[in-house]
RNA sequence: GCGUGGGUGGCGGAGCGGUCAAUCGCACCUGACUGUAAAUCAGGCGCCCUAGCGGCUACGGGGGUUCGAAUCCCUCCCCACGCACCA
C-alpha cells in the first residue's frame, strides 16, 4: 500500500526473504511478483477458531504483504478433515466439530483476521464444499497422483515407518486433500510454516497431476514462545493478538533477551538495517535490552491496537512496574461487608484462589493494602464506604474496594 | 483375539506396604536483586481451620486383604507395545 514503483524490487525481495525459509521455486515466483500478474495466494485455515497468536502472525502478516501489492489472498478453512476427524490427532475421540460450530467459529476467527488481512479483498472458502463432493472414483484418481515412496519421503512419515509405529492410510490422504484444494482454487502460491513443507509440496504434485501448473510455495520460520520453546497455548507462552494493550505490551517484555532480534523480525516491520543494529549494539552494550524490548512491545502493540494505546501502554508499564505506581485503572468492586480479615477479603474478590493461598500469599508478604504491606493474616480490614481502598496481591494484580 | 507393560498433582516423570499431600524437572505464584513481567538467587505451589510436628480428601473406576495401600489381590475401563488375523 505504500509501495512506489521504485521501491517495489524491494517489496518484492522482502517477501521473498524476510522470516521466510524456503521458497519454491523461488525464481519463478521472484518474476510473477515483479510481471504485474494478479497472483492467488492460498493460506489453510484451522477451522477449530483457536485464537490467533504472534507466530501464526507471521504468516498472516506474510500474506497481508502479497495483498499490498495487490495480490488476491484465498483463505482456506479446512472444515472438510474437522468434520472427518484427523486419525494422526492421539484425542482422536474429541468431538467432530459440525457445520454450525465452524461458522461460529469462523465467525470469531474473522473478527482476529480482520486486524492483519483486508477481508474485503479476500476469499474464504470451505474445503468441504469440493471435497465433500468427491466420490470414491474421483478419490481413487487422487490417489494416483501420489507413490508411497514419495509419502514416506516425509520425515514424520518415515520415522514412524521405520520405527514400526502405526501410519493410518487416512493420513496419506490428508497431503492429497490439501493439494486438491490447491487445484480447486487454482492456487498461484501456498505460504505456511516450515513445518507444512511437505504439504505444501503435495500441493505442486496434486497440480502437476491434473494438468495445472504447479503453485510456488514459501514456508516462514516459526517464532518461539515469549520463553524460548515452542509458541504452544499449553505452555503459557504465547502473545495473542488479541491480548489488550497492556497485557499484550507486558507479556512482550517478558520475552527473553535472546528472542529480541527474532520478534523484532518476524513480528514487527522494523528494518532489517536497524534490527541488525539492535542486535550488535546489545552486544556491544551501547543498547540496553530493556529499550530494545520497549521498543519491540511499543511496534507490535502499535500494530494490533495504534500507536495510542502503544504509548499509552509503555507509560503505564514504566509507571506500574519501574516506579511501582498504580495502574491508571484498576478495577474496582463493591463488597456488602464493613469489617473482613484480609484473607477474607482476598477470597472474596478473587485476588486468591482459596484461603490456603490467600495465607500463601499474605505470608510471602504479597499483600498491600493501600500500599503497606500485611503481614499478618488475621488483619481485619475496614471496608471504607466513600473511598475505596487498594488491595494489591503481587505485582500485578490491583483492585479497588469499597463497600456497597 | 492372545500376551506384556502401564494409568500418580497443570504437564513430564519418581515412588512399588508405613515417616507420601507424595523425590525431581517444566510451567505457575511470592520475595530479593535489577535493566522489565528478562536473567539470577531464595521460598512456595490440594483443601479447611482454633495455622499446628492440626484435620480432611486425593495416586484411572469399583471391591477386597491388612493395624496400615499410590504401593498387595480381584474386577471393570482406558492407553502403549508385541504376537495373531490379513498370507
Amino acid at each position: 500500500m505504500k509501495s512506489s514503483r521504485k521501491s517495489k524490487a524491494n517489496d518484492v525481495e522482502e517477501i521473498l526473504t524476510r522470516g521466510v525459509t524456503e521458497v519454491i521455486d523461488r525464481e519463478h515466483l521472484r518474476k510473477a511478483l515483479l510481471s504485474g500478474k494478479k497472483l492467488r495466494v492460498k493460506l489453510g485455515i484451522d477451522p477449530t477458531g483457536p485464537r490467533i497468536h504472534l507466530g501464526r502472525a507471521v504468516l498472516l502478516r506474510k500474506l497481508r504483504a502479497f495483498q499490498d501489492l495487490g495480490h488476491r489472498v484465498v483463505l482456506i478453512v479446512g472444515d472438510f478433515t474437522a468434520q472427518i476427524g484427523d486419525p494422526s490427532d492421539k484425542l482422536a475421540k474429541r468431538p467432530l466439530l459440525t457445520p454450525a460450530q465452524v461458522a461460529e467459529n469462523m465467525k470469531n476467527y474473522k473478527k482476529q483476521l480482520g486486524k492483519i488481512i483486508d477481508l474485503k479483498t479476500a476469499e474464504v472458502k470451505y474445503n468441504s464444499s469440493w471435497l465433500s463432493r468427491l466420490n470414491f472414483t474421483q478419490v481413487t484418481r487422487l490417489a494416483e497422483s501420489f507413490s508411497v515412496q514419495q509419502m514416506l519421503a516425509r520425515r514424520n512419515f518415515k520415522e514412524r515407518y521405520e520405527k514400526g509405529i502405526d501410519i493410518s492410510l487416512r493420513e496419506f490422504l490428508y497431503p492429497l486433500m490439501q493439494g486438491y484444494d490447491s487445484v480447486a482454487v487454482k492456487a498461484d502460491v501456498e505460504i505456511g510454516g516450515f513445518d507444512q513443507l511437505f504439504n505444501l509440496m503435495a500441493g505442486r504434485a496434486v497440480q502437476k497431476y491434473y494438468g495445472k501448473k504447479e503453485q510456488d510455495i514459501l514456508t516462514c520460520e516459526m517464532l518461539e514462545g515469549t520463553d524460548g520453546r515452542k509458541m504452544s497455548t499449553s505452555w503459557g507462552n504465547v502473545i495473542n493478538i488479541t491480548d489488550e494493550p497492556n497485557d499484550m505490551f507486558g507479556k512482550l517484555m517478558s520475552v527473553r533477551d535472546g528472542l529480541i532480534g527474532r520478534y523484532l523480525l518476524l513480528t514487527t516491520d522494523v528494518s532489517r538495517e536497524e534490527i541488525n543494529a539492535i542486535e550488535s549494539g546489545m552486544q556491544t552494550g551501547k543498547v540496553n535490552p530493556r529499550d530494545a524490548k520497549l521498543r519491540l512491545a511499543r511496534e507490535v502493540v502499535a500494530i494490533y491496537h495504534g500507536e495510542k494505546s502503544a504509548s499509552a501502554a509503555e507509560t503505564e508499564f514504566l509507571n506500574v512496574f519501574q516506579k511501582g505506581r498504580l495502574p491508571a485503572n484498576v478495577r474496582e468492586e463493591k463488597i456488602q461487608a464493613s469489617r473482613l480479615s484480609i484473607v477474607d477479603l482476598l477470597v472474596q474478590t478473587r485476588l486468591a484462589a482459596s484461603k490456603s493461598s490467600a495465607f500463601r500469599l499474605i505470608q510471602q508478604g504479597g499483600v498491600k493494602v493501600d500500599g503497606e504491606k500485611i503481614s499478618d493474616p488475621k488483619t481485619v480490614i475496614v471496608i471504607p464506604g466513600k473511598t475505596a481502598l487498594v488491595v494489591q496481591a503481587g505485582k500485578r494484580d490491583f483492585l479497588k474496594v469499597s463497600r456497597r
